[in-house]
RNA sequence: GGGCGCUUAGCUCAGCCUGGUUAGAGCACCUGCCUUACAAGCAGGGGGUCGCUGGUUCGAGUCCAGCAGCGCCCA
């Protein structure tokens, strides 16, 4: 006998042990061999890697839960399913971590000096590292743990260095002075996909640049042109206006810029303004870039603190000057009387200064994208800086490319657009970062300034023989080593096994804002370096936000962990909840104030997986189950029905799976199996499982039984993995049939056409809907749950008035009914015809209320003639049944003579209900 | 400024790609049940002029255009 299940699901005495199971079964891990000897079609996903540092919240949940479910479901298909996890360094995230427990001790990074620091931020990752990893075996992900890789493992070093030598040679990675974004606080160049731009009111001030006596002329005509720039003070001084959000950069301005072909400035190119504070003087130059229509047409241009104004001052050759320290606080160039200002300090010096000189021509409010620092936050400066950058546009043609022929899709297809625009206007990478932890940049300098690149640390200089070298200080963005990920994971550069099975991969899941971080870019290093994408399908996920919509986050408080879900109420729910939200492109919601609510549908439904599982257990005995095909002729209307049923279900989560239409596989499935299965099949065979059963009846239903739920669980297995593999270890296979050795490994079902049974699904149908039907008049009239009533069903076709006789039994248990007699009841009592026009009379004499039964026949007879109403209306239209397809039109005909009969049937009724009143 | 998306039940959202069932789900709500798998359950119920206006079509929640409101991304 089958050991006794708890009534209640308890997902902590099942799931880390079955867990352990599927580690130690090797079920997770696919060799090369697999694909390469075996010939097994490869499915391949690389996670995208977390932060070593970082703690799973919920948006990994989401990410991990929906890669596990592909990955599970393509692994039961027989795919050699591989899921290779691991873990990103995060330069500036990690590095920041360590400062901060340094700084708590009073510390700085520069008193330990670089080498003690990277060895520090190394045990601190050895301790904390990974951590996230051993929390995804809690949400059941099963991922290849023999491979898990880290970015900075010495074959991901090799193929960093590898990329960045080839790049190099290729002339597509190079050194420059330019604007780069650069972070105050983590004192580092940023990449412009670094620089999160958030809309704030700030605030555009008006300064007033004061013209020389000598072009009081050109600025006379100027003005009377038009040129709103240009005014005069009360002092009769002319000036020209010039607008900032910045207006401490004003004392790195070099000149002031008008479009060539703004005829109102034409005279004043070449003038030389003077800049207030500074004792500098300033030609106005003329550069394409400046729009004439914005503003008064006039800009200020400060060369070393924006990338516009660069450029401007490259093409006009105007000097440089760079008026700030790397903190922010104004430096060695600025008039002394700033010096040593922090920076939006020296704003408001240097606004209260020009408004002294009266030089200040207002201000207006101004809505405005500020650039900040997506680690710490702070206001990014664009500053001039030496950095190493990658050439793009060589390298997004072909990403490119790949998109518009459709090698790589994209999941919701809008995203290839963001894509393609991304793609299209591209612009060079920064890829040095200011820090100490990281993939060092490969690049050497000899004290002749010799640049050498290297794959191997060199020992000498190339070109001098120097022996004094000195390896560029600084690393690569993180984001540099990731974007090689799809093919650094299985050993390149090498040519190795478990590349030539594994790449190019399937699947890349991740959140959209990840988009351009990694997604582009592997797209084009998998291209440059293997010729082929690293995976074909991207499917970007949601958002999970709480219920006010706001992406949850620690700063805000409302979050909720995962893992504290998965100690509540098992993974299993937290899963079947996520998933069963996970519709294409849409954020999840969940409520951080009631979590147990938030995860109640997915908690309710493994518990319900777990008591039919434990219900069939219970009934199916210890004997032998035959196979389906071995008791074919004692199928009764409700084995066929749920077979049939059960291949329509299989069907659709198939092709929901392969369109990652992921809540639908979720909602179908827990509609056959918690409606179909549990509502009205398990409780249709419960007679039949009895001991006084007919034991061909019996051995029917046990076949069926256990052949449905065999199904039901592989179905549900991706999405449900703990609690459907527990039920189906315990369950008894039928005769015969061979055996996975764990569900994680058994068969994903197969559709089979035979058995699907329109006939049986019709019958059953009408048989549901007449329970349906007594029960609703039982509680209309108040019938008391205890009570057995007597039905009458008459005027159905022979074959369902045939099955109406034959699942008496069943219907009398579920209608709680205690007689069903064919023959046209009499008296006082309740009526319905449902929808194949069988009619059902309900005696209710002293229960019934003649004049609410009339009132709720009339309602249906009103209902049912407004649907009649429209199929007529769209009959009697020529153009329809002309123009319409024959099966639609069909279809309409069909629906007109059922509703006739039903509503005719139904007048009927209320006329003898009248007569008699 | 450019681009994208959303608006369907009290709440959160499916359904739209590919036009044709009586527009669905979860949660919440109301009523009755501890019916021997499950009260994390069972049974029944209420609740929607599918944002607005127009167009295409025999037919529009679904396709197109405009408008309004909300949100996101890029400059």
């Amino acid at each position: 006998m089958t050991q006794e299940l708890a009534p209640r699901l308890d997902p902590q005495s099942i799931e880390p042990a079955r867990y352990a199971r599927w580690v130690e079964g090797g079920h997770f891990h696919v060799p090369a061999s697999a694909v390469l000897e075996d010939g097994r079609e490869p499915y391949v996903i690389v996670i995208p890697p977390p932060n070593v540092t970082a703690a799973l919240h919920m948006g990994h949940g989401l990410n991990n839960t929906v890669q596990d479910v592909l990955i599970r479901w393509r692994r039961m298909q027989g795919r050699a399913a591989l899921w290779v996890p691991g873990t990103d360094h995060a330069g500036i995230a990690t590095q920041n971590v360590v400062e901060r427990q340094l700084a708590a001790e009073g510390k700085h990074r520069d008193d330990l000096g670089r080498e003690k620091f990277v060895e520090r931020v190394w045990s601190f990752v050895g301790e904390t590292g990974g951590t996230i990893l051993k929390q995804l075996e809690a949400i059941g992900a099963s991922c290849d743990w023999e491979r898990t890789r880290f970015t900075l493992d010495d074959d991901l070093r090799t193929a960093v260095r590898e990329v960045f030598v080839r790049l190099y040679e290729k002339g597509l990675i190079y050194r420059g002075e330019y604007i780069i974004n650069w972070c105050p606080r983590c004192l580092t160049a940023l990449s412009n996909e670094e620089a999160e731009g958030a809309e704030t009111e700030g605030r555009l001030w008006h300064l007033r640049y004061p013209l020389p006596e000598s072009a009081a002329d050109a600025a006379r005509a100027a003005s009377a042109a038009g040129a709103e720039a240009v005014g005069q003070t009360e002092h009769g001084r002319w000036y020209v206006t010039v607008s900032t959000t910045r207006p401490e950069t004003m004392l790195g301005d070099t000149g002031v810029a008008v479009h060539p072909k703004d005829e109102r400035y034409a005279g004043l190119v070449g003038v030389e303004v003077e800049l207030p504070l500074t004792g500098r003087s300033i030609p106005i130059v003329a550069d394409d870039v400046v729009d004439p229509d914005f503003g008064s047409g006039m800009v200020k241009v400060t060369p070393a603190h924006d990338p516009n104004d660069f450029e401007i001052g490259q093409r006009a050759g105007l000097e440089i000057i760079d008026v700030m320290t790397p903190d922010a606080h104004m430096g060695e160039a600025a008039p002394e009387a700033f010096r040593g200002m922090e920076r939006f300090a020296a704003r408001k010096a240097v606004l209260k200064a020009l408004e002294e000189e009266g030089l200040l021509g207002g201000e207006d409010t101004h809505t405005h994208s500020v650039p900040h620092c997506y680690r710490c936050d702070t206001v990014v400066e664009p500053r001039l800086s030496e950095q190493w950058f990658v050439k793009m546009k060589p390298l997004a043609e072909p990403a490119l490319k790949a998109s518009h022929d459709g090698t790589v899709t994209f999941m919701p297809r809008h995203w290839q657009r963001v894509y393609e625009h991304w793609m299209e206007n591209i612009r060079d990478w920064c890829i040095s970062r200011q820090l100490w932890w990281g993939h060092r940049i490969p690049v050497w300098y000899c004290p002749a300034e010799h640049v050498v690149v290297a794959r191997e640390d060199p020992t000498e200089c190339p070109e001098c023989g120097s022996t004094e070298l000195r390896q560029d200080p600084d690393v690569l963005d993180t984001w540099f080593s990731s974007q090689l990920w799809p093919f650094s994971v299985f050993g390149w550069p090498k040519q190795t096994e478990d590349l030539k099975a594994f790449y190019p991969g399937h699947t890349m899941v991740t959140a959209p804002e990840i988009l351009f971080f990694w997604v582009s870019r592997m797209i084009m290093m998998g291209l440059e370096f293997q010729g082929e994408v690293p995976f074909t399908q991207v499917y970007l996920h949601g958002t999970v936000r709480d219920m006010k919509g706001r992406k949850m986050s620690k700063s805000l408080g409302n979050g909720i962990d995962p893992l504290a879900v998965v100690e509540a109420w098992g993974a299993d729910a937290m899963r079947y909840t996520i998933i069963s939200q996970c519709a294409i492109g849409t954020d999840i919601n969940l409520d951080h104030e009631n979590v147990e609510a938030a995860f109640a549908s997915g908690r309710n439904f493994a518990n319900k997986i777990w008591n039919a599982g434990r219900f069939a257990l219970m009934s199916l005995g210890d004997a032998p189950v035959k196979p389906v095909r071995e008791v074919a002729d004692d199928l009764q209307l409700e084995d066929v029905w749920i077979i049939s049923k059960l291949q329509k279900a299989t069907a659709q989560a198939t092709q929901d799976l392969e369109r990652f239409r992921l809540h639908e596989v979720a909602e179908g499935l827990y509609h056959f199996f918690w409606g179909d299965v549990c509502d009205w099949y398990l409780e249709l065979v419960k007679n039949r499982l009895g001991p006084d059963a007919d034991p061909a009846s019996r051995e029917a239903a046990r076949s069926t039984l256990v052949t449905v739920l065999d199904r039901s669980m592989r179905l549900l297995h991706p999405i449900v993995p703990f609690v459907t593999a527990e039920l189906w270890e315990r369950l008894p296979a039928a005769e015969g049939t061979e055996r996975a050795e764990d569900l994680i490994v058994a068969a994903w079902p197969v559709t089979d056409e035979a058995f699907v049974s329109e006939e049986a699904e019709g019958l059953m149908g009408g048989l549901q809907q007449l329970i349906v039907e007594v029960r609703r008049l039982r509680k209309e009239y108040g019938v008391p749950e205890g009570k057995r009533i007597g039905v009458h069903v008459t005027g159905g076709s022979e074959a369902f008035m045939s099955v109406v006789g034959e699942k008496a039994a069943a219907f009398e248990q579920l209608a709680r009914v205690d007689r069903i007699e064919t023959s046209p009841g009499s008296g006082v009592g309740a009526h319905a015809v449902i929808g194949n026009g069988a009619e059902l009379f309900v005696p209710l004499e002293g229960v019934i209320d003649v004049e609410r039964e009339r009132s709720r026949l009339t309602d249906e007879i009103t209902r049912l003639g407004q649907l009649l109403a429209g199929t007529k209306k769209k009959l009697e239209n020529e153009k329809f049944v002309s123009r319409a397809p024959a099966d639609v039109v069909q279809k309409e005909r069909d629906r007109t003579l059922q509703l006739e009969e039903q509503g005719s049937k139904l007048r009927e009724k209320l006329a003898a209900l009248e007569a008699e009143a």
